[in-house]
RNA sequence: GCGAGGGUAGCCAAGCCAGGCCAACGGCGCCAGACUUAAGAUCUGGUCUAUAAGUAGUUCAUGGGUUCGAAUCCCACCCCUCGCACCA
């Protein structure tokens, strides 16, 4: 019975007839469980790496739906935030990269790409495609459940979230430096980068030198080194502005005066001062009231904090290279570096040190900028401050640090200037970023120390998978504090008491798993009627069903759904947004509803590659889904991402392993429509029913702790492998009428993963008679048929017919004949004392206290020492069952033809000790001494 | 730099928490044989080294240490991945 398997001949129809059958509503006969996936933003096609994060919580799903729990899978589109606008403006823009990503890459037809000036265009349009792609997938979907973020009943209940946290004193207004682009006026994020993505913004301290009426502010990340500060430097060749700032007079660059206004500084220009005009002068440090001269040096940029900086030689590579070489041409010779920081393996003055270790001729030389951070590290995680640094003396680098920048802030008129790390950091619009300070931006406060705390107490209720994962939610639970929730840009909702701003991305989608319970239904309402007072009544149980804008029963209908899900049991997502949306949800779902609704469990994913590189759109480096699942069949993609790795692993895909899946899943199809010729009974059956049984246990813990990869491996590699060894066994002969029953539980075990062939399968073996093999009974192992001693037989004769055949490959003899010697009696007595002794150094002393053994003599001992060894490589609870004792002889009597068969030999089974045979002395238990002849 | 995770034979990847069941599960690839007109598929065996007897030797990023015994525990060091915030 031969018929090839045709995936996509196969596919529509059982498609067809699963996706109602999804659609989940609460049946109080049946526990819950609810599944749920970080929802996709679709502003592009779906790639392989995005398959797996669906398809695992679908193999969950199922598995949970056949041990018979009411399973709601939903899924919805995230549509909230600014980039489908950059692209839709790109696309009217004619921009060629962009309609290549899209008409090539994406396959987007010309006449939908014209329309996707539209952004709400883009979005619909994906996210149709995403419910295609994963209904081709299989995914075991309640598709009435879906919705955007951007309809107005989704906004009705952002809404309600938010008067919530903002009643609650969560979200706060505040000043924020972020990365802005002057051109488009709006905050830049790294999507929203050509360049630079990897640049951070860097907060300087302006520390204020006096100069005559005016104050020179020098930018430094080390204000400590205030101590040691022997002259400023400034460019001789920069034309410096005299400016008012914030009422007070001071000398800085003109770039400076430009990044000052961005920080939300009053910058007035009054006039100019070259450089030269500077030189020589003197200013006063503002700390220890000393004097210090203003030098020339060219390596100071005026595009870089005030444009004027504090010279520390003996600590900084450059300013000690500048002075040296002034010094060279016999200039200052009176400034001697003043060390004030003593760090190990660096002498008293670090910086020159390293300058003349790395042999430095002059400060252009590019090694300075690595030198410097080498040094800055250094200092940073090792320093101390000298007996010099007045009351900070003694403190370690880090320490004084933070202290002096406090005290220069506070006490000093100092003020925090901000500088990205990089220059080139431009905006898609091709113009540069630079720091601005935001000062009527909302944030949420997850600094809040009660929220924290909350939070804390919280998360051992989690439950996480992997488990390693607590330590970094643990972390970043520490480590959040304000977070920007607006924007003035993008999709989304607006903020209810301050409408010119819309909520960002991540703020939207911390508690909208609730949202799912209901989405199907309350998308029928009409949106100005869903008050706060109807979520609360809804989600919080609030007030009175009979006195909301709502239709009483429905209000009622939509608590009673909202309660029998909720709360969720697991949510899956990638491990990158641990640190970012996943714990998000942790603090809302702590500040909006009660401790019984909390979030259940997460199961965090690792990364995909593809042929060992990281997928990128931009790059191209991607494989679209639906072309996998075109290519190779849906099951075939489905068992490649959930067998390659367990989830939380990267995974790679690579096209020729996945081609062997395929063939994986017709070598099932073929071994099952094989066995339905099966009849009668055969020796062996009680062995596979035995085995089966414990791949059913073994797959089935495996899928409840979502080891997917494993239970694969016992679900398909175990049982194909022990299909293997049976029909070995039967050599040829009629397999089993049970096989039939192994059948129907392997495609059971295999109908989560492979949900297409095993419902097939379902149907072609005539089982399908009560439904569907994805709503058919988990198989569950039976104890009684499992058969320990049949298993230890089938162990010995494998070991032996392997054993038999290593020598054959070595020996180069002729043979015909092959003789099993089997150990005697006594020798199984050493094994039970060997088996059971606890140390199995002195166990030959134990066995030679038994005087029958001892009376062996040299032979007991020898005896001894191998059964140790043997005893050593078998697992312990093979070493029981022999101890146990194993009819040897009859193993081998009954199984005589397949050996001969096996080995091509003539099989004599003699005891041991009526062998003439030098080898036969050889023998132990389970290890009968073998001569080939 | 900081935080989290990881480095196992040609590749992927178990084992490590709870040291002896480990030459190290499984898969892929590769080699040989069977079947076949042939190819493919399938099946069988092999795949660190040596071996005319089922064995022995050397391996689990690197260097030390603990132990009768270490891939597994401890210390040091190198490398990789993810996150480090206005953003999906």
């Amino acid at each position: 019975m031969t018929e090839n398997l045709v995936m996509s001949e196969i596919e529509p129809a059982i498609r067809e007839n699963w996706i109602p059958q999804f659609e989940s509503n609460p049946n109080p006969e049946k526990d819950k469980l609810y599944v749920n996936v970080a929802f996709p933003y679709p502003s592009g096609a779906m790639h392989v790496g995005h398959g797996r994060t669906y398809i695992i919580p679908d193999v969950v799903a199922r598995f949970w739906r056949m041990r018979g729990k009411q399973v709601l899978f939903p899924m919805a589109f995230h549509v909230t935030g600014a980039p489908v606008l950059g692209i839709a403006k790109r696309i009217a823009n004619k921009d060629e990269k962009t309609l290549k990503l899209y008409g090539g890459l994406y396959r987007v037809p010309a006449e939908t790409l014209e329309k996707f000036t539209d952004p709400i265009t883009i979005v619909n349009y994906f996210a149709d495609e995403y419910q295609r792609v994963m209904q081709q997938l299989g995914l075991s979907i309640d598709w009435r459940r879906r919705f955007t973020t951007i309809i107005p009943q989704y906004s009705k209940f952002i809404e309600w979230q938010y008067t919530h946290i903002h009643g609650q004193g969560k979200v706060q207004r505040g000043e924020y430096p972020v990365r802005y682009c002057p051109h488009c006026d709006q905050p830049v994020g790294d999507h929203d980068l050509l360049e630079g993505d990897s640049a951070e913004v860097m907060h300087f301290v302006f520390v204020m030198y006096q100069f005559g009426e005016y104050k020179i502010p020098c930018a430094t990340l080390r204000p400590e080194t205030i101590f040691g500060v022997t002259n400023l430097w400034a460019n001789p060749e920069t034309n410096y502005l005299k400016a008012e700032v914030d009422g007070e007079k001071w000398i800085i660059s003109e770039e400076a005066a430009e990044k000052l206004r961005m920080q939300k500084h009053e910058v007035t220009e009054l006039g100019r001062i070259m450089g030269t005009e500077l030189i020589d002068q003197k200013a006063i440090n503002p700390y220890t009231g000393a004097e210090v001269p203003i030098l020339p040096a060219s390596f100071v940029d005026s595009d870089m904090g005030s444009g004027l900086v504090m010279s520390v030689p003996a600590h900084a590579p450059f300013d000690y290279i500048a002075l040296r070489d002034l010094q060279q041409q016999g200039k200052y010779t009176d400034i001697t570096p003043i060390s004030l920081v003593t760090v190990p393996n660096y002498g008293k003055i670090p910086a020159q040190d390293i300058v003349e270790k790395n042999k430095i001729p002059n400060q252009d030389d590019p090694r300075m900028d690595e030198l410097t951070q080498e040094l800055y590290t250094a200092e940073f995680s090792k320093g101390k401050l000298n007996e010099n640094c007045g009351e900070h003396a003694g403190k370690s680098v880090r320490q004084a640090r933070e202290d002096v920048t406090r005290e220069f802030v506070e006490q000093r008129g100092s003020i925090m200037f901000h500088e990205m790390s990089q220059k080139r950091v431009i905006c898609r619009c091709g113009n540069r970023v630079y720091v601005r300070i935001l000062d009527d931006q909302w944030f949420i406060n997850y600094g809040d120390a009660e929220w924290k705390k909350a939070v804390h107490e919280e998360l051992p209720n989690l439950e996480l998978v992997p488990a390693e994962v607590r330590a970094e939610f643990e972390r970043t639970t520490d480590w959040l504090r304000e977070w920007p929730c607006s924007r003035r840009v993008g999709l989304g909702t607006h903020v209810p008491w301050d409408p010119k701003w819309l909520f960002e991305p991540l703020s939207d989608s911390t508690i909208y798993m609730a949202y799912y319970t209901i989405s199907h239904k309350i998308e029928k309402i009409d949106a100005e009627k869903l008050t706060p007072a109807v979520f609360d009544y809804v989600f919080l149980g609030k007030g009175d069903a009979a006195n909301l804008p709502i239709d009483e029963a429905t209000a009622k209908d939509l608590r009673a759904e909202f309660l029998y899900w909720y709360p969720y049991d697991y949510r899956f997502s990638a491990k990158d947004l641990i640190s970012n949306h996943l714990t998000f949800q942790l603090f809302h779902h702590k500040a909006i509803f009660p401790a019984e609704l909390q979030p259940k469990g997460m199961v965090v994913f690792g990364m995909g590659l593809l042929n060992g590189m990281k997928m990128s759109s931009s790059k191209g480096n991607v494989f679209l889904l639906e072309d996998a699942a075109n290519e190779f069949g849906a099951d075939t993609v489905r068992m490649f991402l959930v067998g390659s790795a367990e989830p939380w692993q990267d995974f790679d895909w690579r096209n020729e392993l996945v081609l062997s899946v395929k063939k994986q899943i017709e070598r099932m199809w073929q071994l099952v429509l094989d066995a339905e010729s099966a009849e009668g009974e055969t020796p062996i059956d009680a062995w596979l029913v035995s085995r089966m049984q414990q791949r059913i246990a073994a797959a089935t813990k495996c899928l409840t702790a979502f080891q997917t990869r494993q239970a694969l491996q016992e679900a398909y590699n175990g049982v194909v492998s022990d299909l293997a060894w049976y029909r070995k066994r039967l050599a040829g002969a009629q397999q089993g009428a049970v096989v039939k029953d192994v059948m129907s539980q392997w495609i059971r075990l295999m109908a989560p993963v492979i949900p297409y062939t095993a419902e097939e399968l379902w149907k072609k073996t005539g089982r399908d008679a009560n439904g569907l093999v994805s709503f058919a009974d988990w198989p569950v192992a039976d104890e009684a048929k499992i058969n320990k001693a049949v298993e230890v037989s089938e162990e010995l004769l494998q070991r032996t017919v392997e054993d038999i055949q290593s020598i054959l490959k070595l020996v180069q003899i002729e043979a015909k004949k092959v003789t099993l010697c089997i150990a005697p009696e006594w020798k199984k007595e050493v094994f039970k004392i060997v088996s059971g002794a606890e140390d199995k150094r002195n166990v030959v002393k134990t066995v030679m206290a038994n005087e029958a053994l001892r009376a062996k003599g040299k032979e007991a001992t020898d005896a001894a020492q191998q059964t140790v060894k043997l005893v050593h490589s078998l697992a312990p609870e093979l070493v029981s069952a022999i101890a146990e004792g194993v009819d040897e002889v009859s193993v081998f009597t009954a199984a005589k033809e397949f050996v001969e068969k096996e080995t091509g030999l003539t099989v004599e089974i003699v005891e041991a000790e009526t062998s003439g045979h030098a080898k036969a002395k050889s023998a132990l238990p389970f290890k009968p001494a073998i001569v080939v002849e």
